[in-house]
DNA sequence: ATCAAAGCATGCACTAAATTCATGAATTAG
DNA sequence: CTAATTCATGAATTTAGTGCATGCTTTGAT
């Protein structure tokens, strides 16, 4: 009988961010009589306690905190559905929403992002880099539609496909002592003040293929943020990092540094697209897809 | 201004499901009309149009393609959510929805939610074996609570922990040639007949870490769907089957069947319960996990 | 202690929205 | 060509949500 509207969720959580009825019921442009005719009703055909009235405050209950947990996650979905539904009203195609996982995919993404802009003038891109858990998790939960990362995951209902195959190489400023080197040794880091992005080691592929199977570490590990402070550090020679050769190859004249190959073999990478299998078939999306692929036998 | 009621979705859902508005009012305990009346509303609302009439008949449109993804996706939570709140209700804990998505686990569930259903009276157990995509996408999609998997996958917002470690081993019939081999190699089963679940080869294990790498395939392979089935053809000498050595041993003084390990080395496997991170405080949830884990140190 | 301020609950009146009823128009099948 | 089926529409009706006025309780300041 009990009836689970949008109008409940969206109270919950109303409550929950302004702490009172009066406060929420403002938001929500009601009085607060409103609200409390509609909780009560609410709880009433529920048969749960969703607040427990101490004093003149709201506390959730159990229930209550699983119906706002409920509320948080289907009431940006509904949201994100009539944005949708409006772009289709005005002949728009969309927003295209995309996630990316890690650091340099960014600079690869905008490559790409711009030609596609170009040829998709009705459809939106938007560009998130951080989740509440994973990228993998805001695909599935349906923050994104396009997920940018190093981390494929196959038979999930989820398609992924590499659109860059490239080298993780070691970068080093002008007139370091392993500029010259064809390819360094791990223990030759061990002396070096390793910079990086400011992700955890274990998510870092110098650490987990280069250094730690070597039982290495290097002297120092300083996380910087932007790619452009990163390699203005190495060029200053305050210490060295690891990133995609064809990144380091596009600063390596301006600022002097220098790739060098990771071990004998180098490290290996690849940038993969991930999208809903249920949504490979939408055009604009596969089309970014199909892009990402072109772009990647232009560099060769 | 258009606010994406529960009842629109839920409209879409029964005219897709009926495949007319006539049909689909009876199932919403609506008139025809009434009906007619909400679609119109709706559309002039959202400003697109979500069916084409093409004489009697309503066919979707894209955005009502679109619509019904969305509805299919959103109701099913809607729904669970209102049970769960049911449950608080009435006093009990909630239904645990366990996937699987391994044959053998099944056996092995059995054994760890007999304890837990005399130890958590007020929770009931429901499992599915059968999803849309991966049990993964289940876990995140919110149809399941918990996933009995062989493949877990960490840094997602999901949590995965080994609750039992066995080996892989080749079950034979009574007197089969192999039987009393200390281990078989791949060329040994050029000649068999393997019988497994009917699943992909590429999620059998026998395939890709044993036959496959040695460029080996049995002489026949015969799906079969129930493990009583499967070792009573093994043990009438039909074929040879691929199953934990802790199932196997089971069998083994009732059917004659032995357990022959997989090369040199054997093949070692884990099963893993995952559940959702924002989750692994709920109680009963937790129990279940450290009931499995006590199960795990049991048999050694 | 006392009083004012703030917050929630409730009964009643009112309004707006959803539903039905009755009917018409269009399509399809025999 | 008719009968049956289906969707659309306008007017009538019912229902559910909202607001107002008010009372009760808590809280905090004097």
């Amino acid at each position: 009988m009990a009836q689970l509207e949008r109008t409940h969720l969206a109270i919950v959580r109303a409550v929950d961010q302004h702490g009172s009825l009066t406060a929420a019921a403002e938001q929500l442009h009601l009085t607060q009589s409103a609200l409390s005719h509609a909780i009560r009703k609410l709880e009433d055909q529920l048969g749960v306690a969703i607040w427990t009235r101490e004093g003149r405050r709201l506390r959730p209950t159990q229930a209550g905190a699983y119906l706002l947990s409920v509320a948080n996650r289907l009431i940006p979905q509904l949201t994100h559905a009539e944005a949708r539904l409006r772009q289709f009203a005005q002949g728009e195609r969309g927003t295209l929403r995309i996630g990316i996982e890690c650091h340099p995919c960014y600079q690869w993404l905008l490559k790409v992002v711009s030609p596609y802009l170009a040829e998709w003038p009705d459809v939106d891109v938007d560009v998130k880099q951080e989740f509440q858990f994973s990228g993998i998790g805001a695909l599935f939960g349906h923050e994104i539609d396009l997920l940018v990362t190093p981390d494929p995951l196959f038979r999930t209902g989820l398609q992924f496909e590499a659109v860059l195959d490239y080298e993780q190489v070691l970068v080093v400023g002008p007139g370091h002592r392993l500029a010259d080197t064809p390819c360094v040794q791990p223990d030759q880091l061990a002396q070096e003040t390793l910079i990086s992005y400011p992700v955890p080691i274990d998510r870092l592929d110098i650490y987990t293929q280069f250094l730690l199977p070597a039982g290495i570490r290097p002297k120092r590990h300083k996380p910087i943020e932007t790619t452009d402070i990163m390699l203005q550090m190495v060029a200053s020679g305050r210490g060295v990092a690891a990133l995609p050769r064809w990144l380091a190859n596009e600063y390596a004249e301006r600022l002097g540094v220098t790739a060098v190959r990771l071990g004998e073999r180098g490290i290996d990478k690849q940038i993969f697209l991930g999208i809903r299998q249920a949504e490979a078939g939408i055009d604009y999306l596969h089309a970014f897809v199909e892009l990402a692929r072109a772009h990647r036998n232009h560099r060769g």
